[in-house]
DNA sequence: AACGGGTTTCAGAGTGTTTTCAGCCTTTTT
DNA sequence: AAAAAGGCTGAAAACACTCTGAAACCCGTT
């Protein structure tokens, strides 16, 4: 993560990399508006702290500018006044968010993290054993480069014996969980389930085997 | 985008909802305190603009109410009386602008445009994905130099496509961000506009594809 | 009153999912 | 060894979800 910060007054300048650089983030740091400017035109920063009263070109211009150039890196606006006036007009300006000198750090922290969560990719859930994910969002399952879609009920089924893999999952708990307490569904329901999935694991090649406990269940294993 | 207007004065309320269509927001509106809160309740809107006084539960209450549930919506409070005083009290309740009446219809549509903004990503003029490009202008679909436009619903319906790309986006969601929460529309209208986009796709050539993912959701994609 | 774009509704066709069933296999019991 | 119980799976039927053309509807405009 790499953060710009543009800020002309040194002490805080210097406290604010500081801090940064605690949470871990790659820290450039600028002086003035201009400087700023060419420095996030790059278009490598994750985010950028921008000081509204600035030499050479205040932060509300720098901000009209990289929108205008279609830089849509994420803009914290830095003020030591409070008022609501210049809160609009930087929001205006294109700013993401906005937060009034003095503060604490902790809150500065919050609100990076805010922003660079919001651009960053989510991290889509997912559930893995041995070789093979199974992709919650979409439903697919994995394994290498093979991938196959499951229907509803195969990935409900298959999302309880990945939730206990190597243990026995009881059928009966398939069929409650999968089907529902009041259904009327027959262990063949599950069954027939199981059989589909093993076809599935077979076609995308995986070693990932669903064992038979008779009389009691099912449990996922290798080999 | 969708607003919710909360304002006991009908002339008034009209009026709001008419400036907020014509910059193409989905409108709900309501009159009273305790409707505005049931409504904003459902954390659907992008922003909230609501009256101070109002019949049932005032604007104060209402938003304190909200924060307390946590729901973050951003609040616009509107108010006659331009004292300080209440302009305090209400960012103190957790909203988050203030402005008096009267006001000019700018006025009102740049702060909820900062709201909004501040909100969530930064509103970009047209959105893009592989070979196709959405001016959020015009509300016209772009490929090469094939153009076609598109009506308000099927543009919110792009937009959120557009939003997460190669990512499910599930039906529901389609319903609840472009029909509103309260509205009575059924899978099919999600699935109708589908069919047009799909049609406009193809109209203008494109490669992009809307793929189904069934009983999940749509899908953005290519070939 | 007629028009036209946008939206909703409806129904039939299409497709994928789920259930059902029967025959076969395996393990356990008698 | 035969019978019984439990389990597997291919095939077909039943079902649910989705697509889409056409018609109806709504509303502001001509």
């Amino acid at each position: 993560m790499r953060i710009l910060i543009v800020e002309d007054e040194r002490r805080l300048c210097d406290a604010l990399t500081q801090i940064m650089r605690e949470q871990k983030y790659a820290v450039d740091a600028v002086y003035d508006g201009e400087d700023g400017y060419q420095y996030a035109c790059s278009g490598d920063y994750d985010a950028i702290v921008l000081d509204v009263m600035l030499p050479k070109r205040n932060g509300f211009e720098v901000v009209r500018a990289l929108r205008k150039e279609k830089i849509a890196t994420p803009v914290l606006l830095l003020t030591a006044r409070d008022e609501l006036e210049s809160k609009v007009t930087g929001l205006d300006c294109g700013a993401d968010d906005y937060m009034t000198k003095p503060f604490a750090p902790e809150e500065l922290t919050a609100r990076i993290r805010a922003l660079t969560r919001r651009q960053g990719e989510v991290v889509l859930e997912e559930m893995a054993f041995d070789d093979i994910v199974l992709e919650l969002g979409s439903g697919d399952l994995l394994c290498g480069t093979k991938r196959v879609h499951l229907s509803f009920k195969e990935l409900e089924v298959m999302k309880l014996l990945l939730a206990s893999p190597n243990r026995i999952v009881p059928k009966e708990q398939l069929l409650v969980k999968v089907w529902g307490a009041e259904s009327d569904a027959e262990d063949n329901n599950a069954e027939a389930y199981i059989s589909f999935l093993r076809k599935k694991l077979f076609f995308i090649g995986s070693k990932v085997a669903i064992n038979t406990i008779r009389k009691l269940g099912y449990r996922l294993g290798t080999e």
